[in-house]
DNA sequence: TATTGTTATACTCTATAACTATA
DNA sequence: TATAGTTATAGAGTATAACAATA
């Protein structure tokens, strides 16, 4: 975790980069992130697979990991601290043995409403500064960044 | 470099959280970013590295590292880059002989303006959809983003 | 004692390629 | 042949701790 920001103003050309804000926006976030989960210590990612299997019960780790934006192959040690922390079990689907249904458990489905709470709250509180105005603009225009995306 | 995206309403909970669109659009805008700057090939934080200091010539490697917010031990690699590519040289500094300030040399101011014309070009065109007042509005409110660390 | 640059080291995140078992 | 999950491996990016030279 980095300490000292540099002034806003020191920066020169990358100030008006999209990019560099984006990047620095990012890293502050993700480190309070952490920081409020603490703990629990579940990182964003695992968050971010624990969230799409409690929304999308009995979801595929091809499905899940194209969701996710990441190689299968990555997927597999996400989908294994969440089966060791036992908040999913791989289940068998039958008519085809290949494929593994991801399945929230119980805890896992409490683990993450908790979880969820403890980020709805580093965000508002991360970003008290802002209207909610001001966040729901962000969000729309995070979004139309995203569907960039979707071009190719 | 991920290449299937998820349609923006199956992530359910995830699509409200600023983090996630934050990480989401971050991941684009760098993936795109690379790929602009193709044979180049200067990673984001080796323009940012170079960048600064040829905004802040003689800037010293410790003031470098904790304007970009990464630790000295990290800038090492970076600026070995910068000075392997004959962008910078490690000028000693009279009066202290613990401190290397950053020169860039004629070929690294160019190599900067060329690179910075290229990042540029990047941001145009990823960001086409989007309006000159919405580019703006964004940069703002990541900027308002980037305050919260001033904070602490 | 404190600071600058450096090295050694380790950890996280991610990708590619190859394997296995199925289809 | 193709696909799902897995393993092995490697490469960025970053952090911590310790060291030498210097202050």
């Amino acid at each position: 975790m980095a300490k000292k920001p540099l002034q806003s103003t020191e920066a020169g050309d990358l100030e008006d980069l999209i990019g560099y804000n984006l990047k620095r926006a990012y890293v502050i976030v993700q480190d309070d992130f952490r920081q409020a989960l603490g703990d629990d210590n579940m990182s964003p990612r695992v968050f971010t697979a624990l969230s799409l299997t409690v929304n999308h019960p009995n979801i595929t780790q091809s499905a899940l990991a194209r969701m996710m934006g990441v190689e299968r192959s990555g997927l597999v040690a996400i989908v294994d601290a969440l089966e060791d922390e036992g908040y999913l079990r791989r289940a068998p689907v039958p008519g085809d043995r290949r494929v593994h249904a991801l399945v929230p458990t119980k805890a896992g489905t409490s683990a993450y409403e908790k979880t969820l709470g403890l980020v709805k709250g580093h965000e508002a509180r991360l970003f008290s500064c802002m209207t909610a105005n001001e966040k729901q603009t962000l969000l729309d225009l995070l979004k139309k960044v995203r569907r960039q995306e979707e071009r190719a």
